[in-house]
DNA sequence: CACCCGGAAGTTGG
DNA sequence: GCCAACTTCCGGGT
């Protein structure tokens, strides 16, 4: 007689919130993760999985999950929505790449532990910490403090070095680290700001195919480099 | 044998 | 209690 304890046996399907589709999507319209799922082209829904098992990595901690979560598994549920549920396809030909079959606007806005917050935390916004200078490189770090890119991880050796204007001959006014009272106005124009940036960053990586295959610092490299640098238009990425 | 696919059962939250 | 959304296991096909 084995009463039927009370022991899940499946603890980590606790907190269900986040569908897995929704999950996926928050993170490509993020772009905080390019270097595990991104836009091949985002007119058509076609995205690719870069790293696979990462992506699983990221699915169970979503779910805050004990048991670690592969892609053997996330795959389960990929073939579901390809031929019970209809909403993705895959690509032929290509094991990694996928296609949404329902307009991206249908998804709830459901809050990720990662990527994009919708709104500015109210942490950031009483934080006593000194304003960072407006690069790509501290945009990414604020949104996906998770992410392995960071700028002392930069492969030139010259730390954070990447050639970053505060928005080139843009509009905003550079931000000056003084220690005046925090100005909210400005905080929430900044965050912003730095989610229109990855906006145009995800755009201009989705208009080069070969650039999808660099690794994420290399992307902003040349984003900064052809997108936002001074010069280099003729820039070939021959490879 | 390895890999992919899909059925079936189990768990959890709503 | 029912259902949706997974998760896990496993057998069949190639």
């Amino acid at each position: 007689m084995t009463p039927i304890t009370s022991t899940p046996k499946y603890p980590h399907l606790r907190g269900q919130k986040t569908t897995l589709l929704s999950f996926l999507r928050k993170l490509l319209d993020s772009g905080s993760h390019d270097d595990i799922i991104c836009w091949i082209d985002p007119s058509k829904l076609h995205f690719k999985i870069v790293n696979p098992d990462a992506l699983a990595q990221l699915w169970g901690a979503q779910k805050s999950r004990t048991v670690p979560m592969t892609y053997e598994k996330m795959e389960r549920s990929f073939r579901d929505f390809r031929h019970k549920d209809r909403t993705m396809e895959q690509i032929k030909g290509s094991k990694y790449e996928y296609r949404f079959l329902e307009p991206a606007a249908s998804s709830p806005a459901l809050p990720l532990q990662f990527g994009v917050p919708t709104t500015p935390p109210s942490s950031l916004l009483v934080a006593p910490t000194p304003i960072r200078p407006f690069t790509i490189d501290n945009i990414l770090a604020n949104i996906a403090p998770g992410c392995r890119f960071t700028s002392s991880t930069s492969p030139n050796g010259n730390g954070s070095s990447l050639p970053i204007s505060p928005t080139s001959n843009g509009s905003s006014s550079t931000p000056s680290p003084n220690g005046s009272p925090t100005n909210q106005a400005f905080i929430q124009a900044s965050v912003q700001l730095a989610q229109q940036n990855v906006i145009r960053f995800r755009v201009f990586i989705a208009q080069f195919p070969l650039l999808q295959l660099l690794p994420l610092h290399e992307k902003i490299q040349w984003f900064l480099r052809m997108g936002h640098g001074a010069g280099a238009q003729d820039n070939n990425s021959q490879k």
